[in-house]
DNA sequence: TTTAATTTTGACATTTCCTGACCAAATGGA
DNA sequence: TCCATTTGGTCAGGAAATGTCAAAATTAAA
C-alpha cells in the first residue's frame, strides 16, 4: 500500500471521527508519515477533489491550516437528473420540493434555493395568468439549474 | 488559531454588543493580547477594511482613539430604492444594469447576481409571450429583491 | 521488455503573521 | 509659544505556514 493510500485512510477516517470537517496543518501530517510536505498536496489534489466530494481550504503564514470538507459527491449528476425531470410545466409546491431536495444534496446553497424560490413563488408571477403559470414557472426552473450546472 | 483572528473575534464580539460602533484604544487591547499595538493595526487592515463592511476612524494624542463601526445598513437603503425603482415593467437590459449596480454596491454577491440574471434572461421565460415579458421580468426581480432584503 | 501512469521528492515561490524601529499628530503645562 | 508626553500610523524584515512545479523513482499495463 503506497504511502499516499495510508494518507487518504488516515484522513478519511478522521473525517468520519470529526463529523464530517477535519482541520489539520501539513506539517504535522507530514512528519506523522516521514514524508515532504508537498506529499501532502498530492494526496489532496489526487484524492480530495471536488469530484470526489470534497472541499479544501487553506489558508498559508502562522497559523495556517488546511481544513478538508465532506460534501455531497456527485452534484452535477444530480442537478443534470433534476434539469430532465423538471419537464414542460410544475407546479408551485413541486417546485418547492425540487428545490428542497436539491438542498439537502448540498447541490444549491440556501441562499440560492431560497433566491430560486422567491423568482418561482406566486408573488413574483403575477403578471402571468394562472393556467400559464406552470409553464413559465418549469423554463424559470429550469434555466436556473442550468445556470447552477454551468458554475460548478 | 492565530492571534489575529483572536482579536479579529473579540472585535466582532464587541460590535455586536454595542450595537455596531465599537470605541477602543489601541494600547490597551495590545496589552490585553500581550502584543505590539501594530498587529491592532494589522488586524484593522486586514479584517475590518471597507471592503468588509467596516469604517475605521482614529485620533491620536492624549484621549486618543479607534473607532470601528459596521457599515451593512447601506445595502438596505439601495435595495430599498431599487425596488421602488423596478416599477412595473422593465426589459431585460436594464434589470442587467440594475444588477450590475448592486453587485458593485456589494448588495449583491456575484453568485446570487448571476443567478437572478439567469431567472430574468429570455431563455427563462420563454414560455411568455413576448409582449408580456417585461412585466414577467419586473415581478421576479422585484421578488428576488425583497427575499435578498429579507435575508439581509 | 517497453511504455505509460502514478507516486515521491526537493527546490523555490507565495501568502500570512508578528515584531520593532521610527514617524506623525494631539494634548497640556511651563 | 515651546516642548514634553501621550497617543496612533507606517514600513520593512524575519518567521511560519502553504502552494507549485518538474524531475526522479516506482509501479502498473501492453
Amino acid at each position: 500500500m503506497a504511502m499516499s493510500d495510508l494518507i487518504e485512510k488516515f484522513l478519511l477516517q478522521l473525517l468520519d471521527e470529526m463529523g464530517g470537517v477535519a482541520e489539520l496543518q501539513r506539517g504535522d501530517l507530514a512528519e506523522r508519515f516521514s514524508c515532504v510536505p508537498s506529499q501532502i498536496n498530492y494526496v489532496l489534489t489526487t484524492r480530495f477533489s471536488p469530484e470526489h466530494g470534497f472541499l479544501v481550504e487553506s489558508r498559508r503564514g502562522g497559523g495556517g491550516y488546511i481544513r478538508i470538507t465532506r460534501v455531497s459527491p456527485e452534484p452535477t449528476a444530480l442537478l443534470m437528473h433534476a434539469i430532465n425531470a423538471v419537464g414542460g410545466a410544475i407546479d408551485g409546491p413541486s417546485a418547492a420540493a425540487f428545490l428542497k431536495n436539491l438542498l439537502q444534496a448540498g447541490v444549491l446553497s440556501l441562499g440560492a434555493a431560497r433566491l430560486i424560490g422567491a423568482a418561482l413563488g406566486d408573488a413574483a408571477l403575477r403578471a402571468v395568468p394562472r393556467e400559464r403559470r406552470d409553464a413559465v414557472r418549469a423554463g424559470i426552473l429550469k434555466q436556473c439549474l442550468v445556470h447552477t450546472y454551468h458554475v460548478l
